[in-house]
DNA sequence: CTCCTTCTTGTCACTCGGTGCCACACTATA
DNA sequence: TATAGTGTGGCACCGAGTGACAAGAAGGAG
């Protein structure tokens, strides 16, 4: 069973992004000083390092997870299925589990405007790339470069709409976004399927 | 004329880029202070920050000055060439002329092994991809959404053919592998050219 | 319950990137 | 040569992050 230690170390971490989010939205990451975090908390600034690495990952937190067993969703994918109408799919649903949690969006303009934030939320992007990108291959027997192209070209797609989406105003349907990406992105290695005539 | 006070600051600033990065290559970028630097330097920490305005920036030194003129040689492009073409064409130029400087192959390997490094370059090429996309979208009459979407897949196919180089060694022709690489990414909304029978 | 081990916590001191401030020196110009 | 503008070093400072250490709380064994 899983101890009181780790249900309190949880129970601090969530209550923790909590309180850090509170402030960023309010104030600006930037102008948030971990201290502010930690006194708003009631703990040490000392105690913030121990439950997060960094005071950016905070605003990942939950988003993490997420990305996690994306690669596991595209092998479970139909095996007749092309790798783009698999990443499409398995793309369009993560995002719509991003948009569905608490804050969706003011976490979303916090990353927007905050460069480090961008930053950091691209890279953990490219990280979860990368591991589709090793799922297509294995799968499609395509090489390494063309899989990687792939995958670049479905987080490019997801990119711009989420970009759109956002300048929009968040009033538009992001699903419809991303639908209308992946079909203006489609690369020329993946071409559509025919309908067998 | 250009005077002696914007001569000296030019000489002193690409002496500085000089010395920096030859302490980043032979000692890592993180493990290089900016005292390091200005004392190897003959100057003050202070001042260093008076010609960069961040430690990373060094690295980009000279690299920036590149990519400030690529809008332009896009627009100067055959107004009868498609946009997937254009791109191709002034990206592959773009990366040769960043092979063509001095040390581009340890600059890469400091971007590819330091994140922070790698996360400012991705900035700058995406402020890059972003002037692009204005470009593209005024002269082919492209919606907004499409420009920023080929524009970000010229860009997955240029860091996939940058990493794939990268990954082989830096032994193979970099222009080749961007040529695959626009080959197999061509998006769906730019069909190529029909060789008018 | 008690003892002992283990984990958590706060505090302190420190490094490093980066900035504001100020006094000093140099340089262009009148 | 006097003077206004500009670059420079030094200093203090801030904020993110880390290492070390001592005190306290949690958990298990007797």
């Amino acid at each position: 069973m899983t101890g009181l230690r780790e249900r309190t170390r949880r129970a601090v971490r969530s209550q923790l992004a909590e309180v850090a989010m509170k402030l960023f939205i309010e104030r600006g990451f930037d102008e948030t000083t971990v201290d502010d975090i930690a006194g708003a908390a009631g703990i040490s600034k000392r105690s913030f390092f121990r439950y997060f690495p960094a005071k950016e990952d905070v605003v990942f937190e939950g988003v993490q997870a997420l990305g996690d067993d994306i690669a596991e969703e595209f092998r479970n994918r139909p095996a007749t299925e092309g790798p783009w109408e698999s990443l499409h799919a398995v793309l369009r649903e993560w995002n719509q589990e991003i948009e569905d949690e608490r804050r969706a969006l003011e976490r979303q303009r916090l990353i927007e405007t905050t460069p480090v934030l961008r930053a950091r939320f691209h890279h953990k992007r490219d990280e979860i790339r990368r591991q589709l990108a090793d799922a297509v291959r294995t799968r499609s027997g395509l090489d390494a470069f063309a899989a990687e192209l792939i995958t670049a070209c479905a987080a490019a797609a997801l990119d711009c709409a989420s970009d759109e989406w956002f300048r929009l105003g968040a009033k538009t349907d992001r699903a419809e976004l991303i639908d209308r990406a992946f079909g203006l992105a489609r690369p020329a290695c993946c071409p559509p399927a025919e309908p067998s005539s």
